[in-house]
RNA sequence: CGGGGCGUAGUAUACCGGUAGUACGUCUGCUUUGGGAGCAGAUAGACCGAGUUCGAUUCUCGGCGCCCCGACCA
């Protein structure tokens, strides 16, 4: 991509009404929009960044046996008073419209309902079980006070996972399966030194549910942490008792504040009964189908990225993540030979699979590096005189806590190989 | 939902009961060119409604929107 060919902008100052950190420089480098409270839109660059978390993660759901969907947003109320989850006394985030032709109907905050009912249609038999299914999906829920940048928006995008399993047993196997997985994508998301399976509050089926927990001072949560089990326990079941179970002493905890990331639930056979999802087992006895729900904000976790890999200057990507694999600096100085030389390093780039962000905008150095550290792509390569005259490339690996001002020289016949091992 | 604050060019900010100034951006021209350049010119603004007043962007009330603290967030 050619970042004169990019419609979005910089700018220098952040918009005052934006406070988190996320969404300042978010929308600074134009990744984001704000459409309205809580509401973002994802540019070209955002939505480059958050493809890559998606397509991290469901990697890691096939990987688990996941088979990928997408539902309704619009969802049917009769659903949803099966399970006394209508009524805005109980859950207080709907969005409710009605039909024209008559009727209410909500917008999805969560799908539990609308898939376990879905598939009645599929799974009757022991040998349908078990199956597992997610999507990727736009989450709408009708919060009293969005905040936070994108980390708690009316609008945001969850992959949420629902495991169908014949007993306790086989659902052990696909939960604890899941949150390896879930481990394997924090850790490639460059979150796994920070990231954390937490003990939280169960439902009426099971003592825990498990969250992933993100260590940062902006977090809303207050977690627990045993720092060489690398487990931590949520503040609502920090009881003796718990403690006892999980062999841990008080003392050895640390407080902290985190992220809420990820979250897993064991929701039993309830669900499936009140929804009417059975399954003759091999005694042909009509069994409620047990079932599992897992869920990653894709949206909050690219603002905890953001929050967590960046500095004054502005964010600095994990490569996994970055929108682009190169940033290609052209610093031409009015010299059209430096800009025919970017332009032949560009495509050669390209041919060579390497998905490269080209600054070739006829602007001093200054702005373009001051650019290029706001949007935050790791890898920067500058092509000039300088370089041209070197005989090579320079090239920059930008880290937290390592910003880099010269770089160093890497010669053509070995620039392809660098940029892979960086 | 309780409490607090704020709405002025695209963005960030001034001032003022007598129709608004600066910076950045954007556009033109010239000079410049490895860390947000200089000069000259141009562009563009008071959230909506009602009230008070000779006159309201300014004061009052209402609406709408935004932000913060708390509550809430399987």
């Amino acid at each position: 991509m050619r970042q004169s060919q990019l419609f979005t902008r910089t700018r220098k100052e952040a918009p005052k009404d934006e406070v988190a950190k996320n969404a300042q420089l978010l929308i600074r480098a134009g990744y984001v929009h704000k459409e309205m409270a809580g509401v973002y839109a994802y540019l070209p660059l955002g939505l480059r960044v958050l493809e890559k978390i998606k397509q991290i993660v469901r990697e890691e759901m096939n990987k688990v046996g996941g088979q990928e969907i997408i539902m309704t947003a619009l969802q049917r109320k009769e659903l949803w008073e099966k399970t006394d989850r209508w009524d805005d006394r109980n859950v207080d985030v709907w969005f409710k419209s009605e039909l024209k032709s008559g009727g209410e109907v909500g917008f999805g905050w969560s799908h539990e309902e609308p898939i376990t009912d879905m598939m009645t249609n599929f799974l009757s038999s022991h040998r349908d079980l078990p199956a597992y299914v997610y999507q990727f999906q736009t989450k709408m829920r009708n919060e009293l006070r969005a905040k936070s940048g994108i980390m708690r928006g009316r609008e945001f995008v969850m992959k949420d996972m629902y495991s169908y399993t014949k007993n306790a047993d086989e659902h052990k196997k696909i939960y604890d399966a899941t949150i390896d997985a879930y481990l394997r994508v924090f850790e490639r998301v460059g979150l796994g030194d920070r990231t954390f399976l937490t003990f939280a509050s169960g439902g009426a089926f099971t003592e825990f549910s498990h969250e992933f927990q993100t260590l940062s001072d902006v977090g809303e949560d207050v977690v627990y942490l045993h720092r060489e089990k690398k487990i931590a326990i949520n503040q609502e079941v920090l009881r003796d008792d718990v403690l006892t179970k999980l062999g841990i002493a008080r003392d050895e905890l640390e407080e902290v504040k985190s992220i809420e990331t990820g979250n897993i639930f064991d929701f039993g056979g309830m669900k499936s009964e009140q929804l009417g999802l059975f399954y003759t087992n091999e005694e042909g006895e009509k069994t409620p189908v047990h079932l599992g729900s897992y869920g990653i904000g894709i949206t909050r976790l690219m603002g905890a990225i953001v929050e967590i890999f960046s500095d004054e200057k502005g964010i600095i990507w994990p490569k996994e993540v970055a929108p682009y694999n190169v940033h290609l600096v052209s610093i031409t100085s009015g010299n059209a030979d430096v800009e025919k030389e970017a332009d032949r390093v560009y495509e050669m780039l390209r041919e060579s699979g390497i998905e490269v962000f080209y600054d070739d905008r006829d602007l001093r150095a200054g702005e373009k590096f001051a650019d290029a550290d706001l949007i935050g792509i790791p890898l920067r390569l500058v092509v000039s005189e300088k370089t041209i005259a070197a005989g090579g490339f320079e090239l920059t690996i930008h880290q937290l806590a390592e910003r880099q001002g010269k770089g160093t020289l890497v010669a053509e016949s070995d620039i392809i190989e660098t940029l892979h091992d960086a």
